[in-house]
RNA sequence: GCCCUCAUCGUCUAGGGGUCUAGGACACCAGGUUUUCAUCCUGGCGGCAGGGGUUCGAAUCCCCUUGAGGGUACCA
């Protein structure tokens, strides 16, 4: 499957991966999948102050979580690799090098301190702060004098001579020009050997053949002097793509850290489920132009266009998540609800192994009740509590009085009665015993429900009751029935 | 400061000159189902940032203003 529509997910292993990177990764997929191209997931390490292993694997585990698999990258191989930028660094070098060789880089000896230095006068000055250009054209005496002080270098690409206009031919903004006199000569290579992100990423994604970059709109500014890089090493420009940025509550940039954490890790570990996410990721930028949201991974595949992608930034909307999670669940598979709720309702306490083990069905019966009120599975134990605890009132005194209440002996032996006249106790056969209960009995609805779903579940709402005692079975229902009568005789 | 981008209900969006008294989804409100909560169904509230043009006719095209965001690092 090789029709050149190669396509790269870069992330920096320097924090747990977000909603943004995400969402960045997932445009990718899909213009891979839809084009029949190929996916390279590429590491970004050359931040080395900040870059770590333990990073770069949760990267890797939370795309497989979503199902948006590289076909080749780091932890895959490749015919491109190597893929994590920290061992391509001869590569750099030679691209470097060519770059010096053909006059259109230079070596910088300027420290830090005065490039600072430099930077705060011009601002003070109300000038736009650009490298001035010292090092240019300095002579083998300067250039020993400052290595014999043992100043280490850094590269600098040299800007056109000419002031020019740089054109970005962006798929979803059309074209945005830039001039080069807003540039200055900037770094190529770091003093401490690295390249920087503007000189590898071009390198890189020309030597992978990289044939769509798709990227957040943080990179656009940046993409002049990528291309004047392309340009000066004879490569072949990609198509440029720049989505949209993913906003926070205050509608600016989703920062690593916010109020609500939007860390993919969070979402699996709250019980979000990976279609949920994907499919409102997907909708955060882009949508089908149609009435329906919930879209299968098939369908999106299919009416996904990069073309049609926003160009504002989209503010995440977890309630919309929330909405979009719980339908999800609510329509999966019960026993893959059932897997994933488990060790949700083991480190509540409210079970243990031994438990699960020999009341599986019984459990797959209580969590399919209560699934209907969750966003997320997380949700599932508190929901899940009432049939698995014993009876506990907030207000046994209260309760005692409700119980006391005319007719609602009458009521509950009636109930009994009828509960075990069935042979077998399905939701809809309590929902006809109910309907007896009103009509053979001289009491009012509030009188048959109230009292009953007080007694048998401790509280005032919840669960739909005829689904409760069908779950159940009659005979801890009898008990929690006869239990109530009792305290109401002893209060 | 300078450069770039963007601008339709609170939020995500449809809309690419007339069919828009602007459509859908989330949230919210009301009603129905469930004599509870939730689910589900129905209905409602709510928006073209402002000002100029162009045009017989602008949410749609152009300009300005305003606002928001991004970039301007030996971060990526």
């Amino acid at each position: 499957m090789s029709n050149n529509i190669r396509l790269r997910f870069p992330p920096s292993p320097t924090g747990k991966i977000h909603i943004g990177n995400m969402r960045t990764a997932l445009f990718n997929w899909l213009v891979a999948k839809q084009k029949d191209g190929e996916l390279v997931l590429r590491i970004e390490d050359t931040d080395q102050a900040r870059s770590t292993k333990e990073f770069e694997d949760i990267i890797i585990q939370e795309m497989e979580w979503l199902g948006l698999d590289a076909d080749e990258g780091v932890g895959i191989g490749g015919d491109y690799g190597p893929y994590r930028q920290t061992e391509r660094i001869d590569l750099y070098q030679e691209y470097a090098d060519k770059l010096l060789e053909s006059g259109h880089a230079y070596k910088c000896y300027c420290t830090k301190e005065e490039l600072d230095e430099m930077r705060q006068k011009a601002i003070d000055n109300d000038e736009m702060p650009r490298y001035d250009g010292s090092c240019r054209s300095l002579t083998e005496e300067e250039r020993k004098a400052y290595e014999a002080e043992g100043r280490e270098p850094v590269l600098r690409f040299k800007l056109p001579a000419e002031e020019r206009e740089i054109v970005v031919e962006d798929l979803i903004r059309g074209d945005v020009s830039f001039s080069s006199s807003v540039l200055d000569d900037f770094i190529i290579f770091k003093s401490d050997g690295m390249p920087t992100y503007n000189f590898a990423v071009v390198i890189d994604d020309a030597l992978m053949k990289i044939s769509h970059v798709v990227r957040g709109e943080d990179h656009l500014s940046n993409t002049p002097k990528q291309i004047l890089i392309y340009e000066a090493l004879g490569f072949e420009l990609p198509e440029f793509a720049h989505l949209p940025l993913i906003l926070d509550e205050n509608k600016a940039k989703l920062k690593k850290r916010g109020k609500d954490s939007v860390y993919i890790g969070e979402f699996r570990e709250q019980g979000y489920l990976p279609e949920a996410l994907f499919n409102f990721m997907a909708l955060l930028g882009w949508s089908t132009g149609d009435e329906e949201e919930i879209l299968s991974q098939e369908e999106i595949i299919d009416r996904f266009a990069i073309e049609d992608v926003n160009k504002s930034g989209a503010v995440f909307d977890r309630e919309k998540l929330n909405w979009m999670n719980g339908k999800y669940i609510r329509a999966a598979e019960l026993d893959r609800i059932v897997d994933l709720s488990l060790p949700f309702l083991l480190e509540s306490g409210l079970v243990d192994e031994e438990y699960i083990e020999n009341n599986r069905d019984w459990l797959a019966e209580v969590i399919d009740e209560v699934r209907t009120g969750v966003d997320y599975l997380s949700q599932i134990p508190e929901e899940a509590e009432l049939f698995l605890t014993g009876i506990e009132f907030d207000n046994p005194e209260e309760a005692a009085e409700e119980f006391k209440g005319a007719d609602v002996k009458l009521v509950f032996e009636t109930l009994k009665i009828k509960m075990y006249e069935r042979e077998e106790l399905t939701a809809e056969a309590v929902g006809e015993i109910f309907k007896e209960l009103k009509n053979e009995l001289d009491v009012g609805g509030r009188t048959i429900y109230h009292p009953t779903r007080l007694a048998i579940t401790g509280r005032g709402s919840g669960p739909e009751m005829t689904s409760v005692i069908s779950i159940f079975g009659a005979e801890e229902i009898a008990r929690r029935l006869d239990a109530a009568l009792e305290l109401a005789e002893n209060n």
